[in-house]
DNA sequence: GTGCGTGTTAAAGAGTTGTGACCGAGGCCG
DNA sequence: CGGCCTCGGTCACAACTCTTTAACACGCAC
């Protein structure tokens, strides 16, 4: 699924795809026909896409995570402008492209300098907006990933992407560049991931049969988080199927909502893991998300 | 975490627009009334306009320290395709915005693919132009305005810019200009910056892989910072992933995970934190707790 | 109980980084 | 004009850390 090999040659030579290597955007488009064919280009790429029937505010925007939004400004009426500048102003790491019918100079001007990073013209080739929506991407990433990116707190766990580490509290889990990936990765989705989809994603290729470095990783990390948060377990095994990440209490078999006691917890990925007990528990893994 | 960040802002008050206001930027195109008209809202507009005749190679590009490109892809020829690659991958930090005459939805997408950050068909309106120019220019100078014209200090260490120089009290450390240039760069940053972002931002275009140069001033500096700043330590080596700089008592260890920048950081790391070892010799069967 | 998947451990191996020496390109000075 | 010096950059080697592999023990599902 990566798309990997394709669209990545640039600086990515490092070894570590580092982030989520899926394009994360949501369309806010009325017209069926142009979503239909555009969705199944976007799965095609192994995008992570979502339709919206209308515009959603910023609030509701942030915790969707995403890369990009393709915005028909049509739709919208005359609040458009107003909405396409607030997105811009407090969203500055998502990629805004306007897709719309035609339009005067003037309007297209005025919407690249209310923020909006590329304006094309409908009717056009599905192909080509998702390579505009690529480059403006590219930029993005590049410019302000690291330095906006946030750190998140699980339980007593605080993840800093742009450390490249994991603390309890101020102290360091003192996690490798590797560990420290995986730990990410499996931090940022809630679902049960297999062992394939956890290699292919922190290594950059496929897994090969019988490889046991994941089973390692995950021991390594096991045994740093609990000599540096004791009492809580992080990394659950579903056997059979693969690991998931969610905090929980020793000894606890759901995960209570109820604030952790450590000091900027709560912030934390308490929240609707709504699964059954960690145990025992043959899901296939497939993935919610649309895409 | 300004462990020993104490502003002393020497502010170079009304200064003109900041070194790098300015938007830097060659045309590569051939149409004299096109590039007239468009220089002209260029001037109008304070950019820093080059016109090319000839395609330059990338070593006389980067010298000219440019924002962003525009090149008429009819002008080269057949070897404009290899040309937009070769520049787009050597200079990643450059926008490269392709403008020119009628063009299939193929094409396009090959110029966006290979690097483009945009393509705008001619003919086209000189002001469309410029606010494409500026809406891909806008998200990486943001990421490098770091380069601010204030003298900072980090623990003993003074960056003066205006000087292109470092000090510890009344005496240069004698950097170099590279030496500089690196330093700076580092220590306007709180984040792990990789190897290759330090290369890319430093000497201006993409690293070779192999090329150990940023180790190599990386042990420049330091030795120069030990020797003029004992007992502290500046750069750390994130070990698979790159350096950081953080000002630090020798023997300690401790990075902070706060994320807010707290402007009022006293003589910074004077502080003695008192940290356990934050030991990287935890082996395992450490149930210090009994969990 | 058996078979397979996973936890755990240790050691071998691969990859990264620190370091000193070296060399060519340019600038400065005699 | 030529020599000297500085600076940027490459190389090879040593030291070091992390990754991978192999092996064995344990637990779960059947």
């Amino acid at each position: 699924m990566n798309t990997g090999r394709s669209d990545a040659r640039t600086a990515d030579a490092g070894s570590a795809p580092r982030g989520q290597g899926r394009l994360r955007l949501a369309v806010l488009d009325r017209d069926p026909g142009f979503m239909q064919v555009l969705s199944k280009r976007l799965d095609a790429r192994g995008c992570e896409y979502r339709p919206l029937a209308s515009p959603l505010g910023t609030d509701a925007l942030v915790p969707m995570r995403l890369n990009a939004l393709v915005v028909d400004l049509a739709i919208l009426g005359p609040t458009g402008w107003t909405y396409l500048e607030q997105v811009c102003a407090r969203m500055p790491s998502l990629a805004v492209i306007v897709c719309t019918g035609p339009s005067s100079v003037a309007q297209r001007v005025r919407g690249l300098r209310l923020g909006a990073d590329a304006w094309v013209t409908k009717p056009c080739h599905p192909e080509e907006l998702i390579s505009v929506i690529e480059a403006a991407t590219r930029r993005h990433r590049r410019a302000e990933m690291p330095a906006i990116e946030a750190s998140e707190a699980f339980g007593e766990l605080i993840v800093r992407p742009d450390l490249y580490q994991a603390y309890v509290g101020e102290r360091s889990l003192e996690l490798t560049a590797r560990e420290f990936e995986i730990l990410q990765l499996l931090s940022g989705s809630d679902r049960v991931l297999r062992r394939e989809e956890i290699y292919e994603r922190v290594w950059g290729y496929a897994m090969a049969h019988g490889d046991r470095s994941v089973d390692v990783f995950v021991r390594k990390l096991r045994q740093k988080l609990r000599a540096g948060s004791p009492g809580w377990s992080y990394i659950h095994t579903h056997f059979g199927v693969g690991y998931r990440f969610a905090p929980e209490r020793e000894g606890e078999a759901a995960p209570a909502p109820e604030a952790a006691e450590a000091p900027g917890a709560e912030a934390g990925a308490a929240a609707p893991r709504a699964e059954g007990t960690a145990d025992a528990e043959r899901r296939d893994g497939v993935p919610a998300v649309a895409g």
